[in-house]
DNA sequence: TTTGCAATGTTATAACATAACATATATTAT
DNA sequence: ATAATATATGTTATGTTATAACATTGCAAA
């Protein structure tokens, strides 16, 4: 998929526009909440909840649980920073947090990258196909498996 | 939803059609396997492994297993007779398997109904917004989560 | 008839996630 | 400043979902 690692400056900008979009809608982004969030976005990939836990207790050396990363997940999706990709359990960063609700994915199962695919008209149709059927959308999962171009190369 | 229980002749006609496709592939359609694909299609709503885990002990008042169930499964949706609701962890039968190889479902959050919306205008899309990325689809998990007409109205 | 294979039984445990309650920290109203 | 409130975190325990690993069975081909 030949997805460079984010330099430190964009994570940087990354946790700063989120440090920003939380002072202006008063939500606290505390430090765990940070550290969560660095670590999914540091993470080229997918990354687990207990990786994240392992990461947590690493950096700190202070015992940590379950309830704790988990709740700082909850919250960076509550509000758009993280998405959680259910078709493998596995969470990743968003980096244009309240510019769309939904959010598309390919998922490379060999190289395990991923790339988001929000287009407009993928979104459209989408729509249209729950409107015809009157259903009201609270949330679209839509998470494409395969073999980006690299791996399917090989 | 409004959406009524299948007819006895309808899932008589479900099971017999997957014994068919068995047959002429030389799939083994066992007991258990049976067993598993009726009550996922007798339940309208998703149903969980562990529920049908509990329908499997209360039938045959044998001890069972989670491999049991999970094995079946698995064999159910190799063969697409079975597909598997990532959001919600659960399963629903597939009423026409082989014709196509995609799925995707509006899933009513109130009322636990389902509805499949394979159209190919979306499958289209998918597969462009795929393509454009040069990305090789291996399967695709779309699910739209939200209220249908019914409880939407309520 | 034994050899091989597919399916199932069984035990144990891994992986993912949350309930419930205690404690701490920040905010606000008095 | 202080009490009252709300928000966030710590901690223990447990619930839920899924699989590894190995034993057993039953059937079919050699």
């Amino acid at each position: 998929m030949i997805k460079k690692e984010k330099s430190i400056t964009e994570l940087n900008a990354s946790i700063s526009r989120v440090d920003k979009i939380c002072r202006s809608n008063n939500l606290g982004f505390s430090d765990i909440r940070r550290q969560v969030y660095e670590i999914i976005i540091k993470n080229n990939k997918p990354i687990k909840a207990y990786e994240i836990l392992d990461e947590i207790r690493n950096i700190t050396n202070k015992p940590s649980h379950p309830p704790t990363v988990y709740r700082a997940i909850d919250f960076l999706i509550e509000n758009g920073f993280v998405h959680k990709l259910n078709s493998i359990n596995s969470f990743v960063g968003c980096f244009h947090p309240k510019t769309h609700e939904e959010c598309y994915f390919l998922i490379c199962k060999k190289c395990n990258l991923y790339q988001e695919c929000c287009d407009d008209s993928l979104k459209d149709r989408i729509s249209k196909t729950a409107e015809h059927k009157n259903f009201l959308i609270s949330n679209t999962t839509l998470e494409i498996e395969g073999h980006c171009l690299d791996c399917s190369q090989k």
